[in-house]
DNA sequence: CTGAAAGCGCTTACAG
DNA sequence: CTGAAAGCGCTTACAG
């Protein structure tokens, strides 16, 4: 291992100037073809990489890239900065991450890190709605920022989020499709997640002139339990349902568990479908639940992608809503999902 | 907003040499409290905040951690990633993600890509057991390097993963503390964590002189569908078993609907204990499962850290394993496990 | 204690 | 087409 080739040995190599040689290796200015050839083949031969911290130096970019979060480790932020890192990462961006939590002098001092460092772009990540005190952070920039997993109340400000109407209507259509016309809706009150998902299902209901079962959702909150809760009202209430659209899966879990319990058929009776699809990552191919997949990771990798591009002006401000998917499960499609491999169908 | 302000200002202001200001704000060499003070006034009235990229240039660091990954999106790979974002960027260090995917190509320009960012150290990521390829990567950095949720079968390799005999020997302590006798286990065949797992579990039976149920494990796979399988073959043994420890919570999953179906009380009859806790992050505190927590984000963070530290030589080389919790629910401790907000029971 | 100088490794007008 | 020079913004021996 000797040192560290430069673009000086590589100059000296190739008999030029290191600024001829600059201009050779990245293909600008005017350098003849021999010299140019040389001066590759020299390169190639030294093994030459130049070093990127000299050029972001003499570049005045620093190819690294904010994140500043309240928490990071939460479930649902944990896909959208992946999302984050991978995206920047093919594009040989650094990620720099704060995790600021709460503490609003933390949260200055990351700023003034971020600022020192020359970051090309700042992410807020995963903070809900946007409170003031984050809200202020843009100002002192003069670089693009964006918001992953987060919405802002300033249409000035990029922001990107899965697309909750678009689960809504995608459950809504997909039990349509299947023929059930007395669907349900379990999911959790006053959450803006809770109303696009509501809001979706009432589209594809009215799209098809179906009235929601019931009359109207059944509002608690995310948790199994809740979905216990309402599924067993559902029964008490013996009204005519053949399809529950439950806002999130751990409310289809709950849900279904009762009902199996009550020895009603999913999805011959009832058919279930939730929204977050975190079975499906973990679950090894179950495909217990059909669900809607939000795509966080591809939230991350949009915001990310604005960021790099912003300069270009390829973007629009305000909302950016990532599509999400459609999981087949057995749930609605019953034993029929199952894979080749494992057709006992045991559970 | 002004131009940028550079140590010349801030010298300039104070009326010294920028060598004089460099030292002085740094706190090293002799400079006389007095114009030290005045040095630190005008850096603080101006607002100064050294340019990182040049100072990284003159110390020859990059204060960037590269990360080489086989599958950054994986449900395993995200929570370690995390926790690497989370401990480095509390020391200003940025993350430069690589998701080689299996392409052998990639990872050869990515492995040059790093070397050109002169990068502090290196994180190879969740790639299960080390394969020569991967293994290689190390020879051509002088850097510190680390295995992340991936094991090497070189001991002078440096790697960090989850306490998987610690999980079992949890997990059978806490069933035979709660005074089970007749612990089954069921698990996946062929897979180090499987085969970690059921040492652990052993190990605690050993020690209390219970023999495993069954004479030995069940092992099938991960999925939920066997623990359902598996579960319905010790109903159908009517072998003598008051409690289950599972390789993951998909298994118990798949055992707790078919023990319940069954008409079997859980824990009353027979308790269950799972590994992973992805419910627990993602359910909102339902606490249905008793699981072990890995503490993926730990593992993250300790491999951060080392490779922070590895120049002051504080580590060993070899295997590094990270503690996991206990997580109570209602499997193992009933309904008495539920909060005190919702304290109804309905699942 | 303080300043003048060289250096980190590259880029980019500007002359020839 | 090519080279000599200044610059990116800091650090660090080396003199005084």
């Amino acid at each position: 291992m000797g040192k560290t080739v430069t673009l000086s040995d590589v100059a000296a190599a190739a008999r030029v100037d290191l600024s001829t040689a600059s201009r050779a290796l990245r293909g600008e200015g005017r350098v003849s073809p021999a010299t140019r050839q040389r001066i590759i083949d020299a390169a190639a031969e030294l093994d030459f990489r130049p070093n990127a911290q000299a050029q972001f130096l003499a570049n005045g970019v620093s190819k690294t890239v904010g994140v500043l979060t309240l928490n990071a480790p939460a479930i649902f932020a944990m896909p959208v900065l992946t999302g984050v890192n991978t995206a920047l990462g093919q594009l040989d961006i650094a990620t720099l991450l704060y995790d600021a939590r709460t503490d609003s002098a933390v949260l200055q001092e990351s700023v003034r890190k971020l600022h020192a460092r020359r970051i090309d772009g700042l992410l807020v990540l995963g903070a809900g709605v946007l409170r003031s005190p984050l809200h202020s952070i843009s100002a002192g920039f003069d670089i693009p920022v964006a918001y992953a997993y987060a919405t802002s109340d300033d249409p000035k400000d990029v922001w990107f989020m899965p697309d909750g109407v678009m689960a809504g209507r995608m459950a809504g259509e997909h039990l349509l499709g299947i023929g059930r016309r007395h669907i349900a809706h379990i999911t959790s009150k006053s959450d803006i997640g809770a109303r696009d998902r509501e809001t979706g299902l009432m589209q594809a209901l009215k799209a098809a002139k179906v009235p929601l079962a019931l009359g109207k959702p059944l509002r608690g909150n995310w948790t199994r339990r809740w979905g216990a809760e309402a599924a067993t009202q559902i029964l008490e209430q013996k009204a005519s349902v053949d399809a529950i659209f439950c806002g999130n899966d751990q409310i289809a879990l709950g849900a279904y568990g009762v009902l199996r319990a009550a020895g009603v058929r999913v999805p011959d009776d009832v058919a279930l479908v939730g929204v977050d699809n975190w079975e499906g990552l973990v679950g090894n191919g179950d495909n217990l639940l059909t669900t809607i997949e939000p795509n966080l990771f591809n939230v991350g990798r949009s915001a990310a992608l604005y960021l790099t591009a912003a300069t270009e002006g390829r973007y629009e401000p305000g909302a950016h809503y990532e599509a999400c998917t459609l999981v087949l499960g057995e749930t609605t499609m019953g034993s029929g999902i199952r894979t080749a491999t494992d057709p006992e169908g045991l559970i």
